[in-house]
DNA sequence: GATGAATGAGTCTTCATTCAT
DNA sequence: AATGAATGAAGACTCATTCAT
């Protein structure tokens, strides 16, 4: 996959850099097409026409249509990665404080990906999983991980003490991602303000603390 | 649409109920297809296969495939209408534990629904808004709905004061939607047995109303 | 493969018949237009329009262009053994001149074969073998039926003395698999008269006997 | 396209002989290429990528892919031509014997050629004739100059008396070129080795002369 | 009302060929 | 002369829908 950049003429480095270039607006204009449209609704022809391009080009990028998705739905995946971890870790709280904050930036962070651009909720939630068995499964392991994250958070908050220990770590870390799944639908009928938007995530993230805090 | 059973003779009630009958057939076999292969992997014949009937019987009884989602959707529309209603109507609970076992009598309907047939998520939740922007309205006016539900049902346990009156009402029945959204997906993925299913609804509810029950 | 015509109502039995004779003429279509352009340069589209038929009813009775010349094969792997065999079982041949008006038989049933319709040597031998592996051993195992047949004649012939025993009884009946394929390839570039065809037969059957006969 | 080699330059001669050198290659390429997997199953850049060149450069030495396989065909026919002349002009043969001799020789190349490389055979009659009719009319062409010469080496042996001089000198021709076409054939499934061959020619040639030959 | 064969519009995909660099 | 990306025409195949029986 990574290319010898040094074996290579300039020529050919800058052949190279447009092929790259053009792969990625391939999968701009898909994804943009998949929100507006649909998978199933997109041809292969609507794609090339946004870039004044042949469908044979296509061709030249990508094995097929299924190909095409496969690597609009890793960027998606990228982003959303990028979202949950960063600064973010789990682990790094040490205060019901910090974890307060700390959840408040994913939050953030999730909701800034999401309300940036309403076409990935559309893709990702809405026409991806029609697909096939395993485009389904991709997009279920996505939810596995913002799962797994917060899994571990929460398991790290309660060995600090400022979590209870008596709650279902498992259950509220489905509670959480259910809260972003939640978030990114209603948006796609209701845009919210961006003020809005910061108010509820502070009233859904209290509620959830208020919920699993630690009492006293 | 509606008949006039009165002004029929025997045969034809006779006939009218078997059409019924053979229309409901149709959106049974519609909805297993749809959640085996999906709505554009399913073709009329293979509906009409699994009646042993031909496909030209099914467009007897339904305009076109888009006709037969939609009743589909109809019929898990009822049935999500059921579980969220019934003796469940918002406004009921009259102390925090009357409450609390209220939330739990619909998350375990809800649950039931989703259990007992997975592909009611599968069809609902990844299938059917990937077909159009029509449908894709009709599935978050379902999830509008549920809100409407949890919204009213807040409210009035704030009214009562077995609630914090401090607690951001919409963001909260948000939350509650996401988690039986969560729980919905999840359960795509892995079966849990009924046991594990009515731990984990207890402890997801627990999380819930310690966050938003009045203090004290 | 065969219907049980007696538990068929007569509608039914008339579909299935017209159903078969639709398939026949299709085979019959796709084998004149195959002749005539050659497969590759032969279109469903082509075959559906010699039938005044849309190229999708093509597609009910073949599940694709390979499976059509597949059945276009089957065809003429019949009328060959149907050529080789009849009354010309090998091995009834008692003396000499019974094994040459024998081999006269079956040289004059296949050249009857193949004049009667030059295209089923051009197909066969021209345009069939072009397409993929299994398509061409299928071809040679039919050289090879031939070659079993000549074989068989002059093992027998041998074994009852008629036949020279120092004759290499392989090689033989490759020559006389050679001499039906030669004749059937200079056909189809000068078409002989009838006539012609006769004292060609006996001419080449003639060089054939004597080089095989036993002496004295 | 012949090159007044007298008026150029050292340089010019040396460029001269390597586009020579890369148009051979490239018909190298194709034949490897059509025997492999077909001349329809082959791209233009399958056969570049076989020399490590861009297919853009194969345009710049042939026309398009129909001008490749002319020039493969001719590069077989010549090969064959070899073949069947060299020292072995008809009517050279004074005997029986020298006939006898020249028979073997004849078969002798002919099937060195063919058991070389078994590719020639694949090309020859199985791919090529289906590519169009000016195709097939050049291989028949071969088929016939292969009979012509047969002929005329029949019609010389005649004359000298030591062929019967009943025989059909044309029908025998066709046997002759026929046994060529078989032994090829057959060729292609069954690899025998060449002690095999030597004697199964021997065996051949034996049939023919003895079906041939004056009596007495 | 049931049937199921016929329809043909609609798409993906391939690949020989071109041409700007 | 070599390159190789872009082209776009062409064709196999699918399937929702119709309609004569």
């Amino acid at each position: 996959m990574s290319i010898d950049a040094g074996s290579m003429t300039r020529a050919e480095r800058k052949r190279a850099e447009q092929a790259a270039q053009l792969r990625a607006e391939i999968v701009d204009a898909a994804f943009a097409e998949f929100a507006a449209v649909g998978y199933h609704a997109t041809t292969i022809a609507d794609i090339a026409r946004r870039l004044s391009v042949s469908p044979g080009t296509v061709y030249n990028y990508f094995k097929n249509k299924r190909d095409i998705v496969d690597h609009v739905v890793s960027r998606l995946e990228a982003q959303l990665r990028a979202a949950l971890v960063g600064d973010n870790a789990p682990g790094t709280a040490r205060t019901l404080a910090e974890f307060r904050a700390q959840t408040m930036r994913i939050a953030t962070a999730v909701d800034a990906l999401f309300y940036a651009d309403e076409r990935m909720a559309r893709v990702l939630l809405f026409e991806v999983t029609a697909i096939d068995a395993t485009m389904t499964e991709r997009v279920l392991a996505m939810f596995d991980a913002a799962h797994q994250i917060s899994f571990e958070s929460l398991t790290d908050g309660a060995r600090r003490g400022f979590l209870r220990d008596d709650v279902d770590i498992g259950a509220t870390a489905d509670v959480i991602v259910g809260v972003m799944i939640s978030a990114s639908v209603r948006n796609l009928r209701n845009s919210y303000p961006a003020a809005d938007r910061q108010a509820w995530r502070e009233a859904a993230v209290g509620v959830l603390i208020e919920g699993i805090a630690a009492r006293g």
